[in-house]
DNA sequence: GTTATACCTCGAGCCCACTCTAGGTTTCGG
DNA sequence: CCGAAACCTAGAGTGGGCTCGAGGTATAAC
């Protein structure tokens, strides 16, 4: 079976090896097994689970919290419950995380728009002069 | 005109006021007036330019280039290009922001389902014996 | 075979964004 | 006028997530 070192890892998830050797560290990868002298071998299935855990990384979770859904897949199926429940929340939270990126997204066009006036007029004047006090 | 106390402020912003004194001491409110013995009074203003500031951190943008935003804003007409171009920078990056966190909602719903039917199965099995070695 | 490169561990260091403590002053209700 | 609560500064401490240096072993290319 195909293997991948550490560093072949790190291209193509785009982390540093220090990175995936703290992951390492902190209980995220019990399963990358190593060979005799210590040089850890991943596998495909290694590489898809790390994804797992940069898809919990990029929705807000800490490593403390990816590190017990790494342990209970180790616990198997009792934990199948939990597991569930996390993903859920996760998806609660993407969500929410979603709506406030909406938010800043409009107030962000919303100062292109008046920085693209004021520009054009040479001076932020003319946005103070229709509406005083609304830092627009 | 009305004013309003830093714990006032921080309550509107769902700040603390040590958080508040901290962006002051970083530089973010060099607007903010002072009673003659130091105590900082807001304008409604000054709690407009924090939502901003509030607005850029949302959006990822470390303390320091904030910094560099507030900093024109006091420089005045003459930085009105560099303001817009960070603004449409700005929306670019909460644009890739909102990509990746859609990708990232479609891989947790993924997981979702995948719990779901392996709940319902009662063992995680059923998937390992479709797809071998996809972590699914 | 040797030399360069990649791998390893352990622990220290770093950066960011707060968060709090100590020690002091001010303001405000009764 | 007094005591509680809110304000202030300077600087130390915290927690998360890396990032790196030192010192050493292993493997691969020539």
């Amino acid at each position: 079976m195909k293997t991948f070192s550490i560093s072949e890892v790190a291209k193509e998830l785009d982390l540093t090896v220090y990175t995936l050797r703290y992951y390492d560290k902190e209980g995220l990868m019990p399963f990358v097994e190593r060979t005799p002298s210590g040089t850890r071998l991943f596998k495909e299935t290694d590489i898809g689970a790390l994804k797992i855990v940069e898809c919990l990384k990029a929705s807000g979770m800490p490593i403390k919290e990816i590190k017990n859904f790494i342990d209970w897949c180790s616990d198997g199926d009792s934990t199948l419950q939990q597991r569930y429940d996390m993903f859920v929340e996760r998806k609660a939270t993407v969500e929410a995380q979603m709506e406030e990126l909406k938010k800043t997204m409009e107030i962000i066009e919303h100062k292109c728009f008046y920085y693209k006036t004021a520009l054009e007029a040479g001076t932020e004047d003319i946005h103070k002069n229709n509406k005083i006090g609304s830092f627009d």
